[in-house]
DNA sequence: CCCTTTATTGAGCGATCACTCAACAATATA
DNA sequence: TATATTGTTGAGTGATCGCTCAATAAAGGG
């Protein structure tokens, strides 16, 4: 009986994961919304509900995405090798996506005002970051690093150091490939 | 003839840097600053014009405060030391500031919008990480760290550094003090 | 075809945004 | 005290914010 959306839900949340991840919370309208999503107001709360819930969609988007990359990667070339390749990576998307780290960015500017999607922000790093001691923790388990290290301490700092790469990668006037290498490099002395 | 302002101007730019430091640029509105400040709108544009104008006066201070303290740490303690002992004291002002840096929050917010206070927070970055480079290369001629390695470059890093540092230190579930004293124990080993 | 169900449209809601300005208050000089 | 100069006040500006909803369009089942 019914009539069906026009548009492509996924592709949508795409697009808002692109646009919130670029121009931030406050910084993007809902005009700006409409405009991308070439969606009129009604039909925009009809699917999403809100700026908020779409938010979140498009930030577990991301996050997900995020885990599968890096889990594919150390499948592809082990746990050691994804984590020194996964720094220039992350900051090579070229497309019309920003380099700073989506979740990082919008903890920082919603967790002064306790909004919720900051703390699930702050969840999903807390996941990326087990996943990144878990591979440490591989790695270690294979000799690839030395038993003397600590696991989650080295994905702490890892994760730490990845958010001020891409950070700095926003800006023009700084080598990030550079950075990223000293970061790779940085794991072969463990 | 005139009548004084019942004010200490300084005292607002200060107090207008820490929730504009706390808050973001979208995130504080003219209603904040003017509870903030106690100033009424009028009082507040004969003062300093505009929002944006006073978040540059308020930059440019956190900025210049922040080059002052570096370099009389390195006055105090030697360039190795005063690098050592500046992440540790970067995340510790327990005050009403936030932990993560305001010149890359105002830049990562603004940057894309081509606003003009972005760039100037890149200047102010770009300013302390020459200050950082000067720091190792003092330090280097010391004796402190090796002659292999260059100053600019590792200056570059120890900025990126420092920044993941301060967007890890805004979480409650990081122990931001054990990576400060990681980053300060890396410095050993060049 | 009709009818039911859902999608789409776009004018417009109250609230808030950064900001203005005419009226008034306070102070220093004459 | 009278006057000139500047500071302070607060109602109010147009624009934009996130969002609502009644009207209309489209599609499948009978």
């Amino acid at each position: 009986m019914p009539r069906k959306p026009s548009y492509d839900r996924d592709d949508l949340i795409e697009r808002a994961r692109d646009i919130f991840w670029r121009r931030g919370w406050a910084g993007t309208s809902l005009k700006d919304l409409e405009k991308t999503l070439d969606l009129r107001p009604g039909s925009f709360y009809a699917a999403f509900g809100s700026k908020d819930a779409l938010y979140e969609l498009a930030m577990d988007k991301y996050a997900n995405d995020g885990v599968i990359r890096l889990k594919e990667l150390a499948d592809t070339l082990g746990p050691l090798e994804a984590l020194k390749s996964h720094p220039k990576l992350v900051i090579q998307n070229t497309e019309n996506a920003a380099k700073a780290c989506m979740l990082a960015k919008t903890f920082v500017e919603l967790n002064i005002h306790r909004h919720p999607l900051a703390a699930r922000a702050n969840e999903h790093l807390a996941k990326m970051q087990s996943l990144i001691s878990d591979l440490f923790t591989q790695a270690q388990a294979a000799g690839e690093i030395g038993s003397q290290h600590d696991p989650a301490q080295l994905g702490r700092r890892y994760q730490s150091d990845l958010l001020g790469l891409r950070v700095s990668a926003e800006r023009d006037d700084i080598d990030a490939a550079a950075i990223a290498d000293e970061i790779s490099s940085g794991l072969d002395k463990l």
